[in-house]
DNA sequence: CTTTGCTTAGACACTAATGTACATTTCTCT
DNA sequence: AGAGAAATGTACATTAGTGTCTAAGCAAAG
């Protein structure tokens, strides 16, 4: 059966592990992922990992493993959800730079500067960046802009994101909400409804003043 | 008197050094910047690097300096040159993205990375954010767009690249001109003039068929 | 032809990480 | 309560890096 992550004395658990790799590899990239510093952290035996990991290897592909599962899926699925016009459609996609849930900003830095050492992990991030800017790009073309406009207006939305992601700025996000509109209207070429706008920011607990 | 990097029998320099630790930080990241294995590529003993700098540390500022003076200068300045138009203007600053003189991608990319690890390099990192977008703010605003437009045309004009930057694509020059169009016309609103194409086109030798 | 100022290399002590072998503890089930 | 599986810990061998100290090499200036 099913014990859960910390169920009864076990103190250690592949979760525990993935878990602490997780938090250590957002905040300081990969190189911090290291066997001996994360027992410290977990109050555990650095061979205890043995256990539940053939090794080191194997506790980093089970980090990209969660990483692809959600980042990537979540946007695709965002911008194929169901709208009346192109700004909607591009507010659907703008829920996934709000949540957290729906996309993990830090863990995609750290993956995306992970893959400057691993031609692997390189890899694996260019299969991503081009299934989610296809996404996009097909999200554009459904609503009439040409191929090449919808190309450039895919990439510029996908790629500011992750500039902005890349930047590592903490903003509060009633600036971040403040900006949507005007990018919209750049990514777009179209102005949003009032009522498009109101729905968005509702849907994110934000109250425009 | 100065005897240049590879004068006479002299097998190490400071720019010996610095340059191994910048193209191996540029191709495998910080971590990968170590002295033993600086050594080895340079054919030299080991400890012999400890006569031109203090320790590791002291080769890594002198790396972070090299980018500080290169990359942000460059952008500023080329967003500050003369242009009759935003298109025109806009044109200016792509200079940068197209010219490795002008702005190295690589090179910004790994000190990102770097980023993750360090809050100094952090900090280095925002403050050049903070100071290039400003720049491209007042191009905005010298041309007549209100403050709020300015604003999100200038972040995403430098966000994407940023982005761009991120995927370590290594694209075709002529594949990235043909998008170039396209994007004067989002991020600025308007569509650029043929001969201020033609104008940038030629100054980077690119005909278009 | 020797001194002086660079320049290099070898030897040492140290630290932090990896993974393996084996013994031990602790929980679960009968 | 005892067997066995699940999880942990101790000890060891190994590797790759750091920085310091010291002896020696070489090139040009005197």
């Amino acid at each position: 059966m099913d014990q859960g992550v910390s169920d009864s004395g076990w103190r250690g658990s592949p979760e525990g592990w993935l878990e602490a790799a997780y938090s250590s590899l957002i905040d300081s990239g990969v190189d911090s992922v290291k066997i001996q510093p994360l027992a410290k952290k977990l109050k555990l035996s650095r061979t205890s990992f043995y256990w539940f990991f053939k090794d080191r290897e194997e506790l980093l592909s089970a980090l990209v493993s969660r990483w692809r599962d959600k980042n990537t899926g979540n946007l695709v699925k965002q911008s194929e959800a169901y709208a009346e016009s192109v700004a909607e459609a591009m507010l659907n996609v703008f829920d996934c730079w709000l949540d957290k849930d729906l996309f993990d900003s830090q863990f995609e830095f750290a993956v995306r500067s992970w893959a400057l050492q691993s031609t692997d992990i390189l890899e694996e991030v260019r299969r991503a960046d081009h299934i989610r800017m296809e996404a996009l790009l097909q999200m554009f073309t459904r609503f009439g802009y040409d191929a090449g406009s919808a190309d450039a207006r895919a990439r510029t939305t996908y790629l500011v994101q992750i500039g902005y992601i890349s930047m590592q700025s903490k903003e509060d996000i009633a600036v971040r909400m403040k900006r949507i509109p005007e990018y919209i209207t750049i990514y777009t070429g179209q102005i949003p409804q009032q009522r498009e706008l109101d729905r968005f920011f509702s849907r994110h607990g934000y109250k425009p003043s």
